[in-house]
DNA sequence: TGTGATAACTTAGCACTCATAACCATTAGT
DNA sequence: ACTAATGGTTATGAGTGCTAAGTTATCACA
């Protein structure tokens, strides 16, 4: 890729992204479900299994304590759980209860709702355009989780 | 698009586009260049020419307090000046300094740096069907700015 | 001419994300 | 036993976003 166009993805990475965003954390917001992305990005990867805390940081690409208080947070929305795993008792794990398993139900939902009508007009052809630019995103951006986050704390590379 | 369809897409988006922001927030952040992705679009926007500042937060999906106190932050830093206008007396113009304008140019140049990092590997396939996707999310998110930012407030739709 | 509605902003208060620094506790190494 | 390193938490600070409640300026109309 030359450099003009990185840079031209560049803006328009910097321009679209923050919009989508927006978009999407005001229709959770207006739909009376509040838990930002951020909740719901920590809501399905414990569906699949629980996990330690700094697993999730480090999925995530976040700081320990940022961490830390977002499950803070959920705790006391009832959502999930801190639990005392066996064995090396300076580990926390991290456990959805059935009502976080519920409000990832209805978020899913509702947000799926609001993307449909968003996204009803397009046609196969740019959905398929669409899916492929995520999927790029996703490859990219899954593998350099965070450049800033990951030199600080005690986070190295991928414990 | 069916509703399956949707329903995996709009789980794309809730998982993808937030690890972007946070992967690109990071660079920024690191690189000592802190103004947040929302000051990088609005020294964007202001800088091909002023704005008053309904039309900065209508542009942006925001609300006017929102923008007002952005502004005032990029008051402080030196990026922006406020200007009163000739007639209305309402109004207040923002326009963009010279610093704001260099840093600009820095950021642009440091966030374009780290994207080309990361965007080096792809292929010229891989480098289309990005760009595609962010076309279509970019038509289909400028087209539905923010369905809860538009109800409320007197930003009713497009001033 | 004034009176009331509306438009453009600002201020104040709240919730959330994210960071670093500083601090416990537990475990592991020697 | 003493020190290192590891896993978490708390405190503090800065950013984004919201609503609600002002202020000032403009306009429309009697």
């Amino acid at each position: 890729m030359t450099r003009v166009q990185a840079r031209d993805t560049a803006r328009e990475i910097l321009e679209i992204i923050p919009l989508v965003m927006r978009t999407v954390a005001a229709e959770l917001r207006a739909a009376g479900e509040m838990p930002a992305p951020a909740h719901f990005g920590l809501l399905s990867i414990l569906s699949v299994r629980p996990r330690m805390l700094s697993d999730l940081a480090s999925l995530q690409g976040v700081s320990l304590p940022t961490m830390s208080n977002s499950i803070s947070a959920m705790v006391e929305r009832g959502w999930v759980r801190r639990e005392a795993p066996e064995g090396d008792r300076r580990v926390v794990m991290i456990d959805v209860t059935p009502g976080g398993r519920a409000a990832l139900e209805r978020v899913t939902r509702c947000a799926e709702a609001h993307l449909a009508d968003v996204l009803a007009p397009l046609d196969l052809v740019a959905r398929r355009k669409l899916q492929g630019g995520l999927g790029v995103l996703r490859k990219v951006f899954a593998a350099a989780p965070a450049s800033g986050a990951r030199k600080n704390h005690r986070t190295p590379a991928k414990r």
